[in-house]
DNA sequence: ATGACGATGCAATGCTATTGCAATGTTAGT
DNA sequence: ACTAACATTGCAATAGCATTGCATCGTCAT
């Protein structure tokens, strides 16, 4: 229903625009995250620029949070609902899979205290695991 | 003493150039990770990519490792002594401080083990912490 | 000496990210 | 409804880093 979708962006404190509905209705059905690449093939033509604009939106408005996952395209997911701005509560483990080369959040799987050297400080953390999906898994 | 970067370099399967001698000394004599345009402005004047290709060849050989800190310009730093081209054993967290911007290696401080979920099989991890490090760390 | 092979230098290209700016659309005050 | 202020969009241009092609050069074994 686009009235969730509206919702959604109303919440997040994000205008309301054709393009945002649409971009936002894609990602929400998404398995994995997607790159920039993705999300233009994917929609129908637009414009590569406003649809990178509208990414960046999503993110700081904590809608979306982005992903390195090493392959040098950054990947874009939808946060979980309690996300801002500031803060994205998304410290969950990014998994690439080796074999059909998506990248999936791990929403279930948090990055667990890593106890730093002296005077090392955390601000953030970043953990990237690749290998074999479930669905890639072989047997 | 030049024989002893020789030394590494033969036992790691890699040709003596000078070239390669230079780059390898220079890379001993970092305490943070470097990138290639770091490597291009630390050596004397030479050709950029025959610094690529060069950093290429110490990974592939097990010389170096790699690092994405997201900065967007790959990073390398020195390897443990008994990694080969196959298998890095650089399971280590990387650093970087958001200060000086530089990207620390923390060999000490090891990725824990991390339950996935079921069938998702871990090949490879990659951990970024983002903070200050202990040289930026206030008072 | 010469032929094979690896390393180097230079040019060119690909790909992603990012910005400038003008045109367009939207909103709010009058 | 009119208009000014503001946000969004589309297109062009630019910046950076990574990567490849190719001709040249150096080294080593025969
Ligand atoms: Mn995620
Ligand atoms: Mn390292
Ligand atoms: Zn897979
Ligand atoms: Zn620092």
């Amino acid at each position: 229903m686009t009235k969730d979708i509206e919702h959604r962006l109303k919440n997040k404190d994000i205008n309301l625009t054709a393009m945002r509905l649409l971009v936002l209705d894609f990602l929400t059905k998404q398995v994995a995250a997607i790159s920039l690449n993705d999300l233009e093939k994917g929609m129908g033509p637009s414009d590569r620029i406003t649809l990178y604009r509208t990414l960046k939106t999503f993110e700081e408005k904590g809608l979306v949070h982005s992903i390195e996952d090493g392959t040098g395209a950054t990947k874009y997911a939808l946060c979980e609902d309690n996300c801002d701005g500031d803060h994205h509560h998304d410290l969950h483990v990014h998994f690439y899979c080796n074999t059909c080369k998506e990248t999936f959040c791990l929403p279930n799987t948090k990055i667990p205290e890593i106890s730093l050297p002296k005077r090392f400080q955390s601000e953030e953390m970043n953990l990237i695991i690749k290998g074999i999906c479930d669905q890639c898994h072989p047997d």
